[in-house]
This record gives structure tokens, C-alpha cells and sequence, in this order.
DNA sequence: TTGAAAGCGCTAACAA
DNA sequence: TTGTTAGCGCTTTCAA
């Protein structure tokens, strides 16, 4: 009776069923349980009862595939992974969210990780998430060179980058226009009369988009006949403090040539300097205007609402998932390299009007 | 010359190497590599000389093992579920942060996914991540029923449940105190010399932690002899926008026993509902007093600043994954239930001053 | 000190 | 219309 004990073995969880285990208790072939559980059974014709007996038993037997089994047996994991500087970041908390539901679409799951802006903690991510037979790479890379990057091209990893992007590479990407995005707001407030910018740069000085946009910022000035002080212009390293954000800001904004106006290069440090710049009692934008590149929903509720440059983060999800799957289903290798620039909005509020 | 071809093959990246590839490189078993690889050389007593030459040529041949594989084998993915209502969230996502470096320290992985506080969706994510594998849950549930759990700790997977446990189930949980946070909030509006105080639920109303800090609500105003009004409460569905915001609002402020203050339930609502009360051009406190359950960065920013409840998340996704672990290296089962439930601290902030 | 062989659960080429 | 067989890459038992 070994239909009972297959039926115990089931129904009390001791072990779960397998595919050869509903074969067995229905003396057919486990091709032909596979074949209709894929839904396979009429392309391959089989008889509609046995499809519907084979289905039966599965339900009464709690047959769960086994993932691994078949990502083994297929090569093929149906997993992305998505490499992010920090997902508690809401900026990239918004494009994990919208990366996993576009791929969702599509069958795939996603694993992601924080580098933390390490080029050692990426490379071991990236290295464990391959180990992990992920399918293809999201990545917002933290690399400081770009040898990482290129041997997964020789490999033929599939990858898209986003956010961040060396230059010189042919690989697929989805960025946002940095230099747009930054010489705009600078532009906007040399306009409203401030001609003493600082800039507050996140480290490491790396970063692509944070180079790109610190040039949009020099050209800026430079357009407009601003001389460029390298007084005014600082880089806090990611993982930094209220402390250091003070000694900053203090000090760029020292007289006799003390900053009229600071741009912060993205909303961590937006978020902190606003604080500083409260404990130290200034008034916005009499004392000091503000501008932020990363645009937050609470950024238009302070007082006075902070201008800002917004990054489309939907689109970047969604392209970057769209891409690495036209480059996972293609039929031909190499797919047309695609390489997305998106233009950044900038939101002109209150914080950078000359009062 | 069979090294030949296969050096190229690990070289030019056409195929992964496996164990097999190096064994049959060496000439040895895949058994002795497997052992030298996986650090078990000198325990099983292989020669030094042996071990250092398989080292140098998985290094030589790019190994790198694959997951899937051993995973089957072992019966273990190391990788841990994590669902969330939404990943997006602040709150949610500083806490995946955190449970992604716990579990990293101990070599898991996390795989979390969004469920809109969708009972189906999230059904749906569990099956997925039960089929991928997981060793583990760790569940921010939006299950209404709670028979999906049931299920689950009669089939003895394990998990934690976090932020939302349903009470009469025995089962690990990490929350915080509720009622508690509710409470405290509602009084200090209270002892402020605020009477009529509306309440903002976001919706699904089976939530627990929304049905506990209704509950802290209504006792501190019995206990302070303030009559309850349902039209004061008004349940927001998941998912809302700034109309539904909006009517609700206006609904609760209008005369002539419109709320004096206003306590929402989470960070979204907030968020939301601060955007509403400035295009109403409402003063707080003077036309209506804030207070939020979750506290955000910027709340402290705004003017005036935001009387709110900060939540652990740190604490939380820590313990959370201690539990798990424990769970998953105990040697007897089933292990003792912990109910871990921590304080929340109430920031009191200009936003409920009595002006 | 090392190797042979089995098998985790699945799919797929080929046979019947 | 269904079954046989092999094998994905790994670990592990047992033997030598």
C-alpha cells in the first residue's frame, strides 16, 4: 500500500513531495508529470484525462516545485541581481521596488545587495550573486575602476548599469543627464543673484554622476563669468555624520567670502545640511540659499520648500529591466548596445530665492 | 592535450568551470576538490601539497561554485524571504538594509518582495519564495487571515513575523508596542489642551498595528473622559492619493466639530496629509495640530516640526534575524517562541503645541 | 590520503 | 500518447 505512505509523507509535511513522488503514486513518468505541470500537455498531446488526473494528484499531494532543481537542471535561474550603493536610500529604495515588480512581470525575482560605495563590497556582491546564478546584473555601481565592469562583458554576463556609468564603456546603460540636471539649478541661482555657490559633493570622488554633476556646476559658473573657488566646494564621504556636515558648511560659509548659496549633490546630504544649517539658526534663503540634487516629497513641504533637481526613478527601473530582458531573450548576440539618458526635471521652490 | 582545451575554455569564458573540470584537470576526484574548496582539506587529512595545487588551479581555471547546485544538494539555499508591504517605504526599507547585512554576516542571502498589503499578493510571494527554496521568512504580513501562517508552522518552515503578528498565534514575532505609542501620543495632544482629535488609518483595517494604535487612541481619550467620534476616524485605503487625502481632511476639519489636531497612522499618511493642510493654507498648530506614528528625518525639518513616534527598525530587523537563525541552527525543535516587543519613543515636537 | 558512486529534483532528447 | 535515460554541479557515504 504505498499509496498511503506517499499520502502521509504529504499530508504531515514531513517531506515535500516531488515530481517523481506524484510519477510513483500514479505509476506514470516523471516526463510526462513535468510536461502537463509546465502546461505543456497539449503541445506534447497528452490525453486530457491523464493532464487532468496529473493535476489532481499534484493539489492533493501539495506538490511545490523546487526552484533550485530546475535553475540547476535549465541554466537558468530567472533571478536578477540588482547592486545598489544603499537601498535605505530612497532613491534606490524606489527603483528596487519598481525593478522588482517590473521583472516580477516578466517570471524573475530580484536579489539586491548595498555596497555602501565600496569597490570591495561590490566586487564580493557581484561575485556572490554570479556564484548565485543570477541571470543578468542591475547595477548602480560603487567600482572605482572599471576592470570589474569589463570582464563581465568578456564573460558575457548579461548587465545593464544604471545611475552611474563609465563613460568610456560600450555597455548598456540608463542614466540620468547629471550635467543638465546641475548646471540648470546653478544656473538658476546665479540668476536669482547668488554668485558665491558651494558645492557639497558625496565621496567618493568617483562617482560618475557626482563628477558630471560638479562639471555642470563649473561650466555653469564659467558661462556666466563666475570665477571658481575651490573654497567653496567640498566632499563629505558616504557614511558621514552631523559633525562633518557642520565643519563643512561652517566653513564654507565663513566671511569675508563665505557662500551665499549650497548645493547639495544629492538627498542624504541635503536632509543633513538642512539640519546643520538650522541648529545653526540660519534663515533660509536670506542667510543661505538651498538647492538639492534628488528631489524628496517632503522637500516641498519645508519651509521655505526646497528647490531641487527630481530624477525620473520609475524610468530608470523600468528601462533597465526592459533591457536586460531584450538582452536575456534575444536570440542574437551581441544586442545593439542601448544607452539611455533621461533628462532630470528641476524643481525651482523657495529655499533659492534671493529675499 | 586535454589541459589545453580546457584552459581555454576557462579563459575565454565559453563555459563555467565546475569541480568536475578541475578533477579532471588534476587528475584527481571531484570528492578531494570539493573537500580542499570547501575548507575541509585538513580535517579530512589531505595532503598540504595536494590541497595547495587544487587551490591554484581553481584559481587558474576562474572557479566559482554554483549556488543552485549545492543548494540542492544540501537541502539549503541560504537564502532568506523577506516580505514587506512595500519595499519603497522608509520605514520597510531601512529595515531590509538591516536584515540584509545581519543575514550577510552569517552567509545568507535575502530575497524580499512587496505585497501592497495585498493578502493575495502576498500568498502569492510566499509560494514563490517557499518553491525558490528559502530557509527561512520574515514576514511583515499583510495576510488578513491568519490560516496562511497556520499553515506555514504546520508545515515547520521557519519564520518571524515583524511589525504585524497576529496576537493569538504562537509564533516568533518582533513588534513594537502599539497601543503603547498610540496611547502616549494621544494624551500628550490631550494634556496640550486638544479635545478633539482626529484619527487617520491607513487602510486595510486588518492590519494589526493599525487596530492596536486605534486602540491606544481610543483609551487615552476614555481615560480622559473625551467622548469618541467616529467621524473623527477615517480609515485611508493603501494606495490613497492627495484627493482621497483631501476629502478626508476636509471632512474631519469642517464645522462646527471639526478635529482641533490631527494623528496619522503612518509616514505616507503624513506625508500626504501635510502636503493637503498647506494647499489649504492651514496654520499648525494654530489651525490644526500633527502628530505622526513613524517618525522620518525630515520631520524634524519641517516648520514646525513633527510630533511623531520613532520605531526601532534597527532593533527590529536585528532581532528578526537572530530569531531566524536561531531557529535555523537550533539542533532541537521546535525551539522556544520568542515575543520580542519593543518600546517606541514619542518625539514631542512644535507640530501639537497649543499655540 | 584519495576515489567511486549515488542522488538532490528537475528537464529534455530520444525511443517506443 | 507515454516512458527511458542521462545529466545539470554539487556533497557525502563508503570503500580502498
Amino acid at each position: 500500500m504505498p499509496d498511503f505512505i506517499l499520502y502521509n509523507v504529504a499530508f504531515l509535511g514531513m517531506k515535500k513531495t516531488s515530481l517523481s513522488d506524484i510519477a510513483r503514486a500514479m505509476g506514470v513518468s516523471k516526463t510526462l508529470v513535468s510536461l502537463v505541470l509546465n502546461g505543456r500537455g497539449d503541445e506534447v498531446g497528452i490525453k486530457k484525462d491523464t493532464q487532468k488526473r496529473v493535476l489532481e494528484m499534484a493539489k492533493k499531494m501539495n506538490y511545490m516545485p523546487n526552484l533550485l532543481a530546475r535553475g540547476l537542471r535549465i541554466g537558468s535561474s530567472r533571478i536578477l541581481g540588482l547592486v545598489l550603493p544603499n537601498i535605505a536610500n530612497p532613491f534606490f529604495a524606489h527603483i528596487a521596488r519598481v525593478v522588482e515588480d517590473e521583472a516580477g512581470k516578466q517570471g524573475y525575482r530580484v536579489m539586491s545587495a548595498s555596497s555602501d560605495e565600496e569597490s570591495e563590497k561590490e566586487k564580493a556582491i557581484i561575485k556572490m550573486l554570479l556564484e548565485r546564478q543570477v541571470d543578468g546584473l542591475i547595477l548602480a555601481t560603487s567600482l572605482k575602476e572599471k576592470e570589474e565592469i569589463r570582464s563581465l562583458q568578456e564573460e558575457k554576463i548579461p548587465f545593464v548599469m544604471i545611475d552611474r556609468c563609465f563613460p568610456d564603456l560600450q555597455v548598456h546603460s540608463v542614466v540620468v543627464d547629471n550635467h543638465a540636471g546641475a548646471y540648470k539649478v546653478t544656473e538658476h541661482l546665479i540668476e536669482e543673484g547668488f554668485r558665491k555657490i558651494g558645492l557639497v559633493k558625496i565621496g567618493p570622488s568617483h562617482i560618475t554622476p557626482i563628477q558630471l554633476r560638479h562639471k555642470g556646476y563649473c561650466d555653469a559658473l564659467r558661462n556666466h563669468n563666475i570665477p571658481y573657488d575651490d573654497r567653496l566646494v567640498r566632499e563629505i564621504p558616504f557614511g558621514f555624520d552631523e559633525q562633518v556636515m557642520w565643519e563643512a558648511i561652517t566653513d564654507m560659509l565663513a566671511p569675508p567670502d563665505g557662500a551665499e548659496a549650497l548645493f547639495f549633490l544629492n538627498n542624504d546630504l541635503t536632509v543633513t545640511g538642512l539640519k546643520v544649517i538650522r541648529d545653526m539658526q540660519l534663515q533660509i534663503p536670506r542667510d543661505v540659499a538651498i538647492a538639492s540634487y534628488d528631489d524628496l516629497d517632503v522637500f516641498n513641504l519645508l519651509c521655505p520648500p526646497v528647490t531641487a533637481v527630481a530624477q525620473p526613478w520609475k524610468i530608470i527601473a523600468r528601462e533597465s529591466v526592459r533591457i536586460i530582458m531584450k538582452e536575456l531573450n534575444a536570440k542574437k548576440h551581441p544586442v545593439e548596445t542601448e544607452r539611455v539618458v533621461l533628462p532630470p526635471t528641476i524643481r525651482k521652490r523657495a529655499s533659492t530665492r534671493k529675499s
